[in-house]
DNA sequence: TCTGAGTTCTGGACTAAGTCCAAGTTCGGA
DNA sequence: TCCGAACTTGGACTTAGTCCAGAACTCAGA
């Protein structure tokens, strides 16, 4: 994947550097949606020398390309999900962990008079929920 | 609704505070979603001394009764939102501004086979935009 | 009405996540 | 290879939220 993500940071008129092939290999192949942090300790781990600053703006450039989705749902910090597809989540509101949810079910439309003006981009359903462990704990 | 909120505080063993029922107040009759600072700001004008603090933990009081539900959608601040019965949000990604949705649609239901062994409280769908605001500048 | 135990509040320090910026470095088209 | 534009760095800063010890307050019971 992340050489096709590269590529297309390249058609974008985006330059290639080696912090953002760290950033791509970082985020290739996991299936779970990490947070700025982890994104940037991973891409540490095949550059040390990243800084934050430019995870965070490498970040940024993808989600403005459509090739990562950033999630806000729950908790201090953002997360990153690389799977574009549009799909449902499935969050623990007490410490955070998102389940991506694949049964095909999408989200109802929003009626045109419901929009107060705004231009609609997607839908998602958020189940709310509390996980294993922390119902344990 | 204050009153009757402050009673069901009572009911659940808190005691009446001033400051408890300024936040109340704070966010009675309103019909946008505050955030913890908006909560903060609009208290003051009624108890101008009442800590940052005492309204975070009151919030957070009132989210743990069920009274007021708790919704980190987007941008990096919570806000708080006084309609706990099952509805869905508009929400625009570039300045967090939350609207209601008040069409009847339901969020779909999860097959236990995806509930990863969570337990599910509540589904909503949540409409990604960008409000006009935001389009024009 | 008074009292005291226990609850709540305050304000300031602290933490975490994210942004900003000036200066130095690197990329890639010509 | 050269050079300008784009990119990165790292440190300071901002914002949102938490924590804590001591002071103030609430309210049940006398």
């Amino acid at each position: 994947m992340h050489t096709s993500l590269l590529d297309r940071l390249r058609l974008h008129g985006y330059r290639l550097t080696a912090q953002r092939r760290a950033v791509a290999e970082a985020l290739d192949g996991i299936n779970v949606h990490l947070t700025a942090d982890e994104v940037h300790a991973r891409a540490a781990d095949i550059l040390p020398e990243i800084s934050r600053a430019t995870v965070y703006s490498t970040l940024h450039e993808l989600t403005e390309m459509g090739e990562i989705l950033e999630l806000g749902i729950e908790g201090r910090s953002k997360r990153y999900d690389p799977t574009t597809s549009p799909h449902n989540h499935l969050v623990c509101d007490s410490c955070g962990v998102i389940h991506d949810v694949q049964h095909g079910v999408a989200a109802p439309e929003l009626p045109l008079n419901e929009a107060h003006g705004m231009a609609v981009r997607r839908a998602e359903v958020v189940y709310h929920a509390t996980c294993g462990t922390c119902l344990a704990s």
